[in-house]
DNA sequence: GTGTTTTGTTCACATCGGATACAAAGTCAG
DNA sequence: CTGACTTTGTATCCGATGTGAACAAAACAC
């Protein structure tokens, strides 16, 4: 009641087996109560107890002094379980078209800290890093937050294992650059405290939103998710497998950009024509309705404003229809081959959702083979973003995996 | 040394949490062992021990008397580890376009004893079921052997989670006949010993050949296996993830024969025009090399004739040439989607592989992005009746989770 | 108030596997 | 052939971990 007394140590390592288990369900949001957890778990209430303990005890969570009795429930209150206020935080870094963006990121997808700036040498992958590093590292000194580790999101496929960028195509990187390498680089030169050589990791953005939107998003509760999301320039796709990220043997799967979905369509620069990737990205449904890329706003900006503002425009809902009716194609054959429970969309694909989202769902179910699995619900991303908070999550997946070999780590070293 | 006394079932029960593993490792042939088995599990020589003798005690596996030395090894020789010999098995039906065959499979795929039936009445399943069933019931009794699980076989998608086909082609059967409830109605009847209410499995042919391969043949210590093949009409796919079958949210996931090879191909029933289903499979291959299907022998079996015996007749290589491309451009879809470690090919593919290995992993390292993930291996099939030691894993599989509970609930039961 | 229901804690206990020491069975060097 | 070395297998102790039962606490129902 009034706090582990760390007399013994050994009293302290109580339910060290289901620890990790039981911070991702607290982290996921599925254990608001040690009652709940006690039967996700399927333990007894004296190791969720412990756990419970345990996990308070490391600083990770907090448990609420006076519980609340919920409306119309029998039986004692339970306390509540919180993610502790000042525990610790991961360091997330996204590189993107216009710049980079860091935050501090702690259990639950919680944003603590944000800041960007654009990238003043977007043809230099260190110096672009190593900046943004830098811009982390003073948030966290800012912040007095411990931090347990760090991530990276890039726009382009990651090559597993050495990570490496096969396609920056709008970063005007070199293609194969080692960004794994380069951002580990960084974070030693900036001597993040906290985060030691083993803790950097890096992917692509759209498997990251897809981690992010699977754990603390629309993908919640989803086994098998699905997310495809088009940014700037071509489409990116992610699957989600049993709460794990599916990157495929060399970290190259689901690039879905290259499926044909218009036989008839533009020549791709794989050497086909009518990919996805070109014919249902922000460039794409500009041209379909008939506008112009202006200078200022990135492509998907200019195309989700047209699509939100000016849908009731002919041209411009007939543009809509059309890349729904490519990008349904696209989201078929997939579902022909993934079967998932659910789909997320982001960025382009998610405006044009939302504009019309009977269209989408009708052409998936229609072309989908025998109509069953084409009843997959197909929703909206729904974080903000989500990219960085995946990073944040493939930082904090070693503590989620076992949370005291990472905390005691700390405190020894 | 000399058996275990049972005195103490607390004895018995010693290394319970690694016996599952254990008992994987051994039937995979990856345990050979109990030094490997220390070091594939990770445990002590001690557990490992502990572990086999616990196997060995429910007649599961045996250990050599005398342990062979192997040659230029030091220290002490490793008694060796084999699957029991009058172990257990499982039964295992596959239903195919000319009728059954059904089988006893004991641990590592190994097949006891088999016999087939041509269905006579091909339009009702109930009842080629029923008889296949009871011609296996006949081998069990036969073979004195203890059953531990069902596990069935069809050449059609099986809907989860109730079990129907969705689309038995050859076989003149409804569409979504629900053959996992008539195949446990068949055993049920047929009252197999030890085949309790709860243990009959079904699925598509295609993923059972896929995990056959993986546990016992050309897809042995693949991670992501990807497998594609062609029967009689039409392509399957199958996708077995981290050692289990990936079959998605209800079933249907990997039907990739209507992936887009070849956009001014052939009409297909699911509207769209050259699908793999209708441009890769034997008919098409006979077609295109200018021959009329015969009455006799299956369309697979013609055409992989004619694929083994007249690829030097120019007609004949020119078709395998077209199929290998068109295939390849599949193939090399899939890989970008999906990234496997290793694809093995069966049916008409594989012998299109055999013909001319080197064109197909031409053509899907060329249509691959980046090239990387196209030099994936492309092999054929090893096994023989590989979808019937599919659907027998199917049947093993709880008894590979967890030996205890089957054995004992057999014993009690 | 007194029961009932649900939650949380304490404590004895069983299980599981690790660590260590020891025994066994071979090779290798002389 | 003998002894040193290497590797495998076994016996035993012990710590880590979670269960079960009993008890206590905090609400609602009447």
């Amino acid at each position: 009641m009034d706090g582990v007394t760390h007399t013994r140590t050994t009293r302290l390592e109580r339910g060290r087996g289901a620890l990790g288990p039981a911070l991702e369900l607290v982290h996921t949001g599925r254990a608001p109560t040690r009652a709940v957890l006690t039967s996700e778990l399927g333990v007894t209430r004296a190791t969720a107890g412990a756990v419970a303990a345990e996990l308070e005890a490391l600083g990770l969570i907090t448990v609420d002094a006076h519980p609340t009795a919920a409306a119309g429930t029998q039986g004692r209150p339970s306390h509540r379980l919180f993610i502790a206020d000042q525990g610790p935080v991961v360091l997330a870094v996204q590189i993107h078209a216009d710049g980079y963006r860091v935050a501090l990121v702690g259990l639950g997808g919680r944003i603590v800290a944000t800041t960007s700036g654009c990238g003043t040498i977007p043809a230099d992958p260190a110096r672009i890093l190593s900046e943004a590093v830098r811009a982390g590292s003073g948030l966290l000194r800012d912040s007095g937050r411990q931090c347990l580790g760090a991530g990276l999101a890039v726009p382009s496929a990651v090559a597993e294992p050495d990570g490496e960028a096969l396609n920056p195509l709008h970063l005007a990187w070199p293609a194969g650059a080692p960004v794994r390498a380069l951002f580990l680089q960084a974070l030693a030169d900036a001597k993040v405290p906290g985060v030691t050589e083993h803790v950097g990791f890096s992917g692509n953005d759209v498997n990251l939103t897809a981690l992010a939107e699977h754990r603390h998003g629309a993908g919640r509760g989803a086994r098998d998710l699905l997310c495809v999301a088009s940014g700037h320039r071509g489409v990116g796709g992610a699957l989600v497998l049993d709460g794990r990220l599916h990157s495929g043997s060399s970290g190259l799967a689901l690039e879905v950009g290259h499926l044909t979905v218009n036989p008839e369509g533009a020549p791709c620069h794989c050497g086909s024509r009518g990919c996805l990737d070109v014919e249902a990205d922000p460039l794409a449904f500009l041209s379909a309705a008939g506008r112009t890329p202006g200078p200022e706003g990135s492509l998907l900006k200019q195309a989700t404003d047209l699509l939100r503002e000016e849908y009731a425009d002919a041209s411009v809902r007939a543009a809509g229809e059309l890349l729904i009716d490519r990008l349904g194609l696209g989201i078929a054959g997939l579902v022909n081959i993934l079967n998932p429970d659910r789909i997320i969309l982001g960025g382009l694909h998610r405006a044009l959702l939302e504009a019309d989202p009977e269209r989408l769902r009708a052409v998936v179910a229609d072309r989908s083979l025998w109509g069953r699995s084409g009843g997959v619900p197909i929703l909206p991303c729904t974080l903000d973003h989500n990219a960085l908070v995946g990073a944040a999550e493939l930082a904090w997946q070693p503590v989620l995996d076992d949370p005291l070999v990472v905390l005691e780590g700390e405190r020894t070293g």
